[in-house]
DNA sequence: TTAATATTGTACGATATGTTCCGGAAATCT
DNA sequence: AGATTTCCGGAACATATCGTACAATATTAA
């Protein structure tokens, strides 16, 4: 099949089409892929037509079948969340002959966002940011070995953004004491990665029991925490070699940020203002 | 809970679920959601268990049926708002849709790591990740108010992998003591990026006095301590609205402390088997 | 208008798909 | 170690799904 996709295939085809089959054409591209990946009684409703001229249109596209036609676009929308969409960068830095070190990472790393972006429902996006943005509740963040410097960053910026964001400690002894700040009704945001941090799932168990509102953000495996947090925020973090990467979760983190400043503007402005600080 | 989304719902059943039918939750959550949308044996095959593990699979699960848990996949896949990506070649589609706040942000931030990998000589990022590989000289890593963050990861992932990594404090009063043990030959990895900290101007002056070797991450207006710095990475950050995005700095980080590991592997390794982690 | 052609939908048979059952294997408990 | 329970996968069974023949309808040409 065509190395341009299914997509434009289906617009070359275009002209070929009967109308019933037109119809089924555009059916397909208006819920690209997900009704190609129903069954044809389905495809066909939807379409408003048969079965029997959905089976016609596969034929035209060239499909043997119509699970051919379905094999191809799981592949290809596996291949859309997974495979590195910035081509651009490996042009981009045309310093060397040898690949940089940077091109082949930051490939990987364009995939890993662009499949973070692709799974993060925007629903999840938005509602967590109206959490954060909710100036009349407490903000409690904490994060995982690793994940505290997200935990770090983000207090740094809602700090100057709203009143009442506070960051609850690595150390259990020292959270103990902060737990007691936390009352219900508040919001807690959660990093946990792989090699997920027992201490942060019972620091969760707590919260929970203190009638926290959880946001948890993740990774493509989901941390145990989930259970209790009202939104869950998954981003891909695999890499190929060494170490995952964080750096889809921290762009994550900064798109929350700026949505929560949007949001909390009129406060957020005054606050800045009052320091003296230009955005 | 189910606002959550089936992601999430997984992992809240993985304790119920028996060894074989981990593999099959792994598989899918490892491939999401590709593989629930393939036939069955297919799935089996990938996760390498048997068809009928699946079916009992996708019963813990609370799906009425495997055909009932694809339904559900593709209104999940639909739900979404449609990115950018997935409406590729479709024209006449109207680009007016209430788009992902993410989506917007990261086609800026892939501008951005683009025109940072562009802009970071091959050559300056290998000097950089040999200087902090290089196992006989000490690491002092600081950053500044948001950057300190970008400190604190690495310095959390530098010391698995190597000895004598050390982070500096953010208030002067303190760093003061902990610059007695800079010595002449020790590296000394700076963040600072717009709103440049006039308190880091002055560490980097002071590292200077004690013969260090400076390591500066900048943005692309470059710090004034950039004078000081043997090496200087600059990483382009503006966004359109709101908030810089550190991102790609957060990225840059990231590789270099993958190209670390790697060079420094023969330590790395050992000191990562010592406590049994793995890669 | 009529006839020829192209297009579409319905019905049915062939096939592929998912689920259940059962024997054996593995884990757990006594 | 032996007994009991749980778990897994192969094979049979029931069913849903797809492709196609054929009839009905729309379209075009004469």
């Amino acid at each position: 099949m065509d190395v341009a996709g299914i997509e434009s295939h289906i617009h070359q085809s275009m002209s070929r089409l009967t109308s019933a089959e037109k119809r089924a054409a555009r059916a397909l591209l208006a819920n690209y892929p997900t009704i190609g990946l129903a069954p044809v009684v389905v495809f066909a409703r939807e379409a408003g037509t048969s079965p029997a001229t959905i089976s016609r249109f596969v034929a035209q596209l060239g499909f043997k079948s119509y699970p051919d036609l379905q094999r191809a676009l799981r592949d290809e929308l596996e291949e859309r969340v997974k495979s590195p969409l910035q081509r651009g960068l490996a042009k981009a830095s045309s310093t060397s002959d040898a690949e940089h070190y940077l091109d082949g990472f930051f490939r990987q790393l364009g995939a890993n966002m662009e499949a973070s972006a692709a799974r993060i429902p925007a629903s999840e996006f938005e509602s967590a940011a109206a959490l954060l943005a909710n100036l009349r509740t407490s903000l409690h963040i904490t994060g995982g070995r690793f994940t505290e410097a997200m935990a770090l960053y983000m207090e740094a910026h809602l700090r100057l953004v709203r009143p009442d964001v506070r960051r609850m400690d690595a150390r259990a002894a020292v959270r103990a004491d902060q737990m007691l700040d936390v009352r219900p009704g508040d919001v807690a945001i959660l990093f946990d990665v792989r090699r997920y941090d027992p201490q942060l799932l019972e620091t969760a168990a707590q919260l929970s029991a203190r009638r926290a509102v959880m946001v948890l953000f993740t990774d493509e495996w989901i941390s145990p925490a989930s259970k209790y947090a009202r939104i869950v925020i998954p981003c891909r973090i695999a890499m190929e070699r060494t170490w995952d990467a964080n750096a889809a979760l921290f762009a994550v983190v900064e798109a929350l940020i700026a949505r929560v400043t949007e949001l909390a503007w009129p406060t957020a402005s005054k606050r800045l203002d009052a320091i003296d600080w230009r955005l």
